[in-house]
RNA sequence: GACCCCAUCGUCUAAUGGUUAGGACAUCAGGUUUUCAUCCUGAAAACCGGAGUUCGACUCUCCGUGGGGUCGCCA
């Protein structure tokens, strides 16, 4: 295709509107660009397009910047903003007027309304009907003194329009239909249409890479561009990211803001290598791909045509993937700020002194648990983290899945002791031969491997006892479990005791046979 | 409604005129396992329809059908 014909510098942008958060679609049309310039060593623009005072906000456009980078997809120029730029606007849009290629429109809005209704309503395309196309000099210096109210139109020339996308090949279109379009409020205020030709001419963008809702924008912009005689930048459309119900992904279909992915505990990497491949795959079986082997791999002529379904599952599966594949240092760093969220644990400072010569003081951070006041040490927290680093999806579940390290009591129905056909008669059994068991470990060898030579072949010889069935280890196992963690699910009662200590263990144990007293 | 775009398993997709139509996620079954998860093995699962071109079409052409996008003084 024509991408290896293009000769000069590749540049490409993303101009997002500050009106929303950083959606999912806006960010993988930022990746995409972002990959495109850095394969063929180009540049990367961001541009804030601002135009819509009332509905642009500083605080979108904070979450645009912050997130973009968080995700990794690091622009070489900019941000720019359009509202910083009025100047530039005002410059060809009097060039225009001057040119009579635009001219005065004083139709209210009213008067418009109806008329697109009608137009409707009758099956035909709603465009302007050119009714202020022709007002003579006097008519409209008149208006302009009176104040009547105005907005600036482009004269779009009705011809067989055609450009070549990337993507999609030749694509034709009349503007015979479109109309005359409004391209500024006034010579201060101009709109997106307008706005986006002078800034990717100004900016010297080679390649408009972006949502396939832009389609039909596409020949607007470029009479425009003509009008202008500006040189025309080559066009890529991507297809659109669809809900469940294939249309356009928007917030009915739950979340699409990046920001709340994050929240939850997505990683960047994850949802990096999912937005890849809505929409492009290399080719190869490959699944699997950071953000530097993307840039290796990526081209254009590899990016679909048709739609990609957001499919969570698959998101969920690329996360796991990228938290089983974290250090655990790293990975307890991400967990650590959902546990204290949520209040299980608190972080704590301590300073301890040194002589002057030693640099004074140090401030040394640890954590304590919330409800008991207990340090718990950063060793211990990993410890945590490591056993459930293969049950996380996503990092929010470290808190709900690792709560019971946390309490001094736990909470559950004594129904859930049970393991199968047992008896509660059984069960204390169970609890019992446990807490016997393992108050003959010595402290200082409490550790898995030893809990698990002790308990083991004990629970093969309990199986056996109480239900004659060899092997069923969880007539012991289960209860223990449940007594420790009072959960379902969960780690092995080996891992939790370790992790817990002796003392804890054997409270817990007991505390479980209370409850079935 | 008009204009435009699109069409392979449920989903993301491979195949570029000749394959038992491949992979991944999800699903289901089995193994490992006290549970969950991981891991391993296996199963089920697709070329929208009709014409044409061709010795031969998932692949090319046309026509249907279906889905989507756009029709703002939003971007």
């Amino acid at each position: 295709m024509a991408v290896e014909n293009f000769i000069g510098e590749v540049r490409v942008r993303i101009a997002p509107s500050p009106t929303g958060y950083l959606h999912i679609g806006t960010a993988r049309t930022a990746l995409f660009n972002y990959l495109f310039a850095k394969k063929e060593q180009g540049s990367f623009v961001l541009r804030i397009e601002d135009t819509d005072v009332a509905r642009s906000n500083y605080e979108y456009e904070k979450d645009l910047i912050e997130n973009l980078k968080w995700l990794g997809i690091e622009w070489s120029e900019g941000p720019y903003k359009q509202s910083e730029r009025l100047a530039i606007y005002e410059k060809y849009l009097k060039k225009l007027l001057n040119e009579d290629k635009a001219y005065y429109c004083f139709c209210s809005e009213e008067e418009l309304e109806d008329q697109r209704q009608y137009l409707l309503s009758i099956g035909k395309a709603p465009c302007y009907s050119g009714k202020c196309a022709h007002l003579s000099q006097e008519k409209v210096k008149k208006y302009c003194i009176e104040g009547k109210p105005s907005v600036i139109r482009f004269r779009v020339p009705a011809k067989k329009k055609e450009f070549n996308d990337l993507i999609r090949g030749k694509l034709e279109f009349d503007t015979s239909l479109i109309g005359d379009i409004v391209i500024a409020k006034n010579l201060t205020a101009p709109l997106y249409n307008f706005a986006v030709v002078v800034d990717d001419f100004e900016m010297k963008i080679s390649h408009i890479i972006r949502g396939e809702d832009h389609i039909s924008n596409t020949p607007k912009q470029i009479l425009i561009q003509e009008a202008l005689e500006f040189p025309r930048p080559k066009y890529a459309h991507l297809p659109l990211i669809l809900g469940q119900n294939h249309s356009k992904l928007s917030k009915r279909h739950g979340t699409t803001a990046i920001s709340e992915y994050r929240k939850v505990g997505y990683l960047p990497e994850a949802l990096v290598n999912f937005m890849a491949f809505l929409g492009w795959n290399p080719g190869t079986e490959r699944e699997i791909y950071s953000l530097a082997s993307l840039i290796k791999e990526f081209s254009l002529e590899k990016v679909q045509k048709s739609g990609a379904i957001f499919n969570i599952k698959r998101l969920d599966f690329l996360n796991s993937f990228y938290i089983r594949q974290k250090s655990l240092e790293k990975l307890t760093e991400l967990c650590l700020p959902y546990l204290i969220e949520q209040g299980l644990i608190n972080p704590i400072f301590k300073s301890e002194q040194y002589p002057p010569a030693y640099g004074g003081m140090e401030i040394k951070q640890s954590y304590q648990i919330s409800e008991t006041k207990e340090e718990i040490s950063l060793d211990c927290l990993q410890k945590i983290i490591l056993i459930y680093q293969e049950r996380l999806k996503k990092l929010s579940e470290i808190s709900e899945l690792t709560d019971f390290f946390f309490k001094d009591k736990l909470k559950y129905d004594r129904s859930l002791l049970k393991w199968q056909e047992m008896t509660e008669k059984e069960i204390i059994k169970a609890l019992d031969r446990s807490e016997k068991l393992l108050s003959k470990i010595k402290p200082e060898q409490w550790n898995k491997e030893n809990l698990e030579n002790v308990l083991l072949p004990e629970a093969e010889n309990f199986a056996k006892k109480i239900k004659k069935e060899a092997g069923n280890r969880g007539y012991l196992l289960w209860p223990l479990r449940v007594a420790l963690s009072n959960k379902k699910a969960s780690a092995s009662p080996f891992e939790i005791a370790e992790i817990l200590g002796k003392e804890k263990t054997i409270k817990r144990i007991k505390e479980a046979r209370e409850l079935l007293k």
